[in-house]
DNA sequence: ATCATTGCAAAAGATTTGCAAGGTC
DNA sequence: GACCTTGCAAATCTTTTGCAATGAT
């Protein structure tokens, strides 16, 4: 299970980077070519992807430093475990963001411009919290998406802007 | 799109299955034996469920009231639209819940047993619609889950309760 | 009789797996 | 050299679709 990160502002000690090579140290497991140019690619840009974004963003099949499609999964796997990377569906598939050295937050999502907007809120913790507590609940994490339509779309109403290139 | 239903305590002025027949009415669909069975069934049984599992409670090949998984998947469908039942994502497959007669709830999932624990906060709905009025966002619905342990598993630890059949 | 609906078979889309070849420690 | 990883091809899993036959109005 991925541990829990510090809610407001964040300290991080390592960079994603050195954090996972520690992990694969850690687990004996090895530090190729391809994990470095996914943990280097994915920390370098900052909004949420899904597999196949990730997968149009990195070198094509021939090039140097090209990371075939299993590959690509197995490796998101090792981050969402090792805690650089949360995972949720969104839509009937799943969804990457950072999670190292990123403050906890939910989502906003417009369904016309498939846009996730962030926001953070310390109440929606404590009420998860009490909630939790009220069944005895140990909670270790959750997810919300508000759904709706986002500020731009309802002002260009009638005219939605094209679903823009990101989930 | 489904419509809002009340939140707190619930009035409903005809049955699931006469909702439905009025559904179809409206739009000029058929009401056949298929639509039946299925409305039948689900409103007959309160838990969560995925196609799977009702598919494996509904007669099977060959009997009477066998319906195929097509026509499954198509209903549950008309279901959600007719605003019937609930559609979310869990472990990257489709789960639905009663919507149609059934109060505004959110849920707790536990890791351990896969059971769906479900909450209602008057507070969540607050706090949604004070996040979205900051955004400018027009708020449909949202989504929470919160993940963790249950009462039960907790107290069983070490010996978690056998897999629930229930998503 | 008309036209929606069903079941079948097959397709589609996302993700996973077996395995031989290759790379890292 | 041992053994973890990769890429390929193929499998899997869930959901969807084309289409001819069937059934509802």
């Amino acid at each position: 299970m991925v541990e829990e990160f510090s809610l407001g502002s964040v300290e991080v000690a390592l960079s994603p980077r050195e954090r996972f090579e520690e992990y694969l140290r850690s687990r004996g497991m090895r530090n190729t070519e391809q994990r470095r140019v996914l943990v280097d690619h994915i920390f370098s840009h900052h909004e949420h992807f899904d597999a196949d974004q990730l997968i149009a963003q990195l070198p094509p099949k021939g090039s140097q430093g090209y990371v075939s499609r299993p590959t690509v999964y197995r490796t998101l796997a090792e981050f969402v475990d090792a805690g650089l990377l949360r995972k949720f569906e969104l839509n009937g598939r799943s969804v990457y963001e950072h999670d190292y050295g990123y403050p906890q937050h939910d989502h906003l999502y417009c369904n016309q411009c498939h846009k996730l907007l962030e926001f953070q809120s310390e109440e929606l913790i404590d009420l998860r919290n009490r909630v939790a507590m009220e069944q005895q609940f140990r909670v270790t994490g959750h997810r919300l998406i508000v759904y709706g339509t986002c500020r731009e779309c309802i002002a260009a109403r009638r005219r939605p802007k094209r679903r823009v290139d990101q989930i």
